[in-house]
DNA sequence: AATGCGGGGCA
DNA sequence: TGCCCAGCATT
């Protein structure tokens, strides 16, 4: 029923599709490295982790035995860092529980901390050639224009539905070049900004044929962005930064961070704020920085402080060391900033 | 079902 | 400069 499009999609594959590392073997503990470096994650971006990933631990073991920290450090930049922690816990549950085997199908896979629907599908098919689709957002990308479903992609039933027509698109293809093939077609043709005359399924396409492809996939409107106002304080003495790890369950969980007080909005921190951080004299932030995530803007300012209170978690850092612990990007820009300038 | 988690690309 | 991207875990 799907082979026209099936023969089509493979066929643009065959000669348009990328050289990318993880595809040349079928080793499932670099498919999985690949794939969770990828989640949510561009190629381009992705790449260079990946190599230095594979390099550093070749096998799931050397991954395992690694110190969490040492993990974190090579994952720095790459953001969404509970992908790394989690890399790590499944690696131990794979080397002890399982014996070093690699779990070899969809439902033990899933099992697994840090490895979804999407991870699972992923690795079943391309190291096992299990016959399980792949719905990352190019696929559900290209279903909902070739077939023009004006679903909210959002929605757990249209996962359900779409998970089922690219089920029988993959037919009796090759499970593994298949998903390669429809989700590197939507990476570069079916693209956010599609190329529509240079594209292989252009007679297959119904949102093409309606000229809804800029409304696919349809997707529910955002909520606003959230504005938290950071006011950080840094302190340097005998080479070494005084820094704390933060909680569980907020931004940058269990990364270092210098001590701060937060608002809500852009008023300064009060003197009281300030007398309970051991701050007497309310200086002018000495830099201050924007930082964008998903669903919050982060509002920075930097005091430099002659001194601070000491308490509980505070830990003093040398700054030869500070790169061999984890911290977020927006204090990676500050570092940059305050050390290169002497 | 809704929310939190980061980066980079791009208009 | 602000919007967009879309896996997984938690609640």
């Amino acid at each position: 029923m799907y082979d026209q499009l099936r023969n089509a999609l493979m066929g643009w594959y065959r000669v348009n599709g990328r050289n990318l590392p993880w595809r040349q073997t079928r080793d499932p503990y670099k498919i999985w490295l690949s794939e969770v470096i990828l989640q949510q994650t561009r190629v381009q971006q992705g790449l260079p982790y990946y190599e230095r990933f594979v390099d550093k631990y070749p096998t799931v073991v050397h991954l395992a035995h690694a110190e969490e920290e040492e993990i974190l450090g090579l994952w720095k930049g790459l953001g969404y860092y509970t992908r790394a922690r989690n890399l790590q816990k499944t690696a131990r549950e794979i080397v002890r529980g399982h014996g070093g085997a690699f779990p070899d199908n969809y439902q033990a896979l899933v099992m697994l901390k840090g490895i979804g629907p999407y991870t699972g599908s992923a690795i079943a098919a391309f190291a096992f050639g299990e016959a399980k689709a792949v719905l990352d957002g190019n696929v559900l990308r290209v279903i909902s224009r070739v077939l023009n479903l004006g679903e909210d992609i959002a929605k757990a039933s249209t996962r359900v539905h779409f998970q089922q027509i690219a089920t029988e698109w993959l037919g009796t293809a090759d499970p593994g070049v298949f998903n390669q093939a429809i989700m590197d077609f939507g990476a570069l043709v079916c693209s956010p900004k599609p190329i529509c005359p240079q594209c292989p399924l252009a007679e297959h396409c119904a949102a093409l044929r309606e000229g809804t492809v800029k409304q696919r996939p349809q997707k529910a409107k955002r909520p606003a962005k959230r504005n938290r106002y950071l006011h950080y304080f840094y302190h340097v003495e005998n080479e070494c930064i005084t820094m704390w790890k933060r909680d569980t369950g907020d931004i940058w969980a269990q990364m270092f961070d210098l001590p701060l007080i937060e608002k809500m909005d852009a008023s300064p921190p009060s003197s009281l704020d300030l007398g309970h951080m051991g701050i007497t004299s309310p200086t002018m932030p000495a830099y201050r920085a924007k930082h964008q995530l998903t669903h919050q803007t982060i509002h920075a300012n930097f005091y430099l402080v002659p001194k601070l209170t000491y308490r509980p978690g505070y830990t003093s850092i040398e700054i030869a060391k500070l790169d061999s612990v984890p911290y977020s990007q927006l204090l990676a820009t500050f570092f940059d900033y305050l050390f290169s300038k002497d």
